[in-house]
DNA sequence: GTCTATATTCCGATAGAC
DNA sequence: GTCTATCGGAATATAGAC
């Protein structure tokens, strides 16, 4: 769940992210942000020097929000697989229903060679964290034969991140509709014969 | 095979399909494409008036080349239908083994809300038509028994697409081999067992 | 913390000469 | 078909008053 925004600061950042996740990094401006929250373009100078810093903070705060998730959670072994799984697609069922935006990787994926190196750094570091959660549960699950799939955790959680990030693209192009197909072909993919 | 260019209007076209898919359109210029082709800004208004016209002439040229690359191919009925399978799969490691280039879909799905109507239509259009040409193979494969998974192939070609889509953006963000696995993980789920 | 005002740069696009 | 020149606008960013 997202945090209510308090200050002018938060309001910025939260509504940073949206336009991150709706138009990307490089189609909204300061001042797409600053009229829409009612203050002038150097208020948000104020609280983000440069747009840099405003990705920055855009992906820690998901980093935050993550850790979050996964700490409430608990641990992979002591976790109903299928729960933990649903609760990972729930943050992309959660942004399609929010104005069909998609997710952090594939904004910034499509956009990397746009942003400077510190956020290409923080990216990586948040994507290897989700890998290696989801691999885990991918892994506990197989082991208790809830899940059933070939090959490596780590490759198969890569795919489940890349199409849930393309299908979340892919469904802008035709319609909501075919991303709740693709989560249930998911599913199904993992379920044991 | 990508044809080699031969005039500017080509060369401009050709290297604005390449800062498409590396960049984004939202972040290259037409002095980007002057610049690096040794013309003068005027000089690429001069063959497509605006950037919408370039995006239109960039899709129409990827839609072309599908349609010749499944002319080629013959019908799925008629098609070995790993080599169909193969053959669409190079198109996307063709784009990571050159500057690491993202897919027409997932640059263009990301932004998708910052393009005009006529770019979404004729986006979803092409779409439409992969989507339809995918099902084909997976549809007559499956028959064989050459290929098996569970659901409508509609939805299975939804999910290759994203997952491919998805796979060269998360490539990005963590390393090229790890695409090399998605597409083995892909190709393994779709074996029979 | 927010404002006005401004500096600077860049972008898409066009007019008119060659 | 390409050039020079330029317009109007938008972008990031900063200085300094309040």
């Amino acid at each position: 769940m997202v945090k209510k925004p308090e200050n002018t600061k938060q309001k910025i950042l939260l509504l940073g992210e949206k336009l991150l996740k709706e138009k990307g990094i490089n189609a909204f401006s300061y001042h797409d942000i600053s009229s829409s929250l009612g203050v002038k373009n150097a208020a948000v100078h104020y609280h983000f020097g440069s747009k840099e810093d405003l990705l920055l903070a855009i992906i820690e705060e998901n980093r935050k929000r993550f850790e979050q998730m996964i700490q409430q959670m608990g641990t992979a072994g002591h976790m109903e697989v299928w729960n933990g799984l649903q609760e990972f697609i729930n943050i992309y069922i959660s942004s399609i229903e929010n104005n069909r935006q998609i997710c952090l990787f594939g904004s910034l994926g499509s956009d990397f060679f746009t942003i400077g190196p510190k956020g290409q750094t923080s990216l990586k570091l948040l994507s290897e964290k989700i890998l290696a959660w989801l691999s885990e549960i991918l892994t506990e699950g197989r082991k208790r034969g809830e899940f059933e799939f070939k090959g490596h955790a780590r490759i198969k959680a890569m795919m489940l991140c890349s199409a849930l990030a393309g299908g979340l693209q892919l469904a802008r192009i035709s319609e909501k509709k075919d991303f709740y197909n693709l989560v249930d072909q998911i599913k199904s993919d993992l379920k044991p014969s």
